[in-house]
DNA sequence: CACCATTAAGTTGTGCACGATCTAGTTGCA
DNA sequence: TGCAACTAGATCGTGCACAACTTAATGGTG
């Protein structure tokens, strides 16, 4: 396998593409979703918050966090506009009194039906084929793991 | 050429995973660049500002927006810090007075020794090769194209 | 020429992301 | 047992993103 050699200024331009596109990407996903969620009433940051509650049920706010990768000073208040829309009962947990965990609302279970067109229309939205959203996902899960390292 | 069928529940747990992971690795990216701009004093958008006017120079507000697909409500708090900072001069353009044209101080200029080494090291810090990063712009630039017709 | 639609930029309000800090509860161990 | 270290969550401050709106300048058309 030869390797050809590739120049500062492309390495570079090449870089800075890619950092950008996915920045530009990750908007354009967030306006979308925006548009699919109105009629839900949730932000895309919401709608992952109640995914994690539809797929795992009620969890301390740490376990969501965890999944999510957002730690208390973004969840605490997004939690707190869920709770405050009644999709969304917080408890302090009996065992240790620090932990919250977080229970979905019968309003908040319901909303799921709603919520099941969703993914699809999305995916249709991005005009990619099965195999390359996996090679996507999988790109994109390496680097997330490499800049964590960093 | 076969398609094997995929499952809905596939399709739609790929479907999260990507968006996800998009958000994930968007948010990966920004953590490091905090990082490494540190020194510079910049964030990540206004870095991203002023390698519009390195490259490019003296324009106005709008043709920053149309590269970075920032509006106005985004870009002019933001250029404010920089020319608060001292990077950057604002003046009413002559010819059409409604325009706005940003130009670099000497300071704006000379941050840019400070930035050189900046796109290197987040290279490094992907962990991908070349032609992945090839792959994966290719794959995002697609992405974003799409969805931005929805 | 006058008027009105359009355009550039700025302003305001809401929500997310995150660092820093605080409080209260828990755990370890000397 | 008592106290220090740690942990979960909340709060605060800053900055980005974006929708909605305002202001001022421009340009086209009757």
């Amino acid at each position: 396998m030869t390797t050809l050699p590739v120049p500062d200024s492309e390495l570079l331009r090449l870089d800075h593409q890619v950092c950008f596109q996915l920045h530009a990407a990750s908007r354009a996903f967030g306006s979308v979703y925006r548009d699919a969620l109105k009629d839900l009433g949730l932000t895309y940051p919401q709608y992952l918050a109640m995914l994690v509650l539809w797929e795992h049920g009620p969890q301390p706010v740490k376990a969501i966090g965890e999944q999510l990768r957002l730690d208390s000073g973004t969840l605490s208040p997004l939690l707190k506009r869920l709770e405050t829309a009644g999709l969304v009962r917080r408890e302090r947990s009996a065992e240790d009194e620090r932990s919250v965990t977080v229970h979905l609302t019968t309003a908040g279970e319901d909303l799921r039906a709603q919520a099941l067109p969703v993914p699809r229309r999305m995916l249709a939205a991005t005009g990619l084929t099965v195999e390359e959203l996996r090679t996507l996902r999988g790109l994109l899960g390496r680097v997330t793991e490499a800049l964590d390292e960093a």
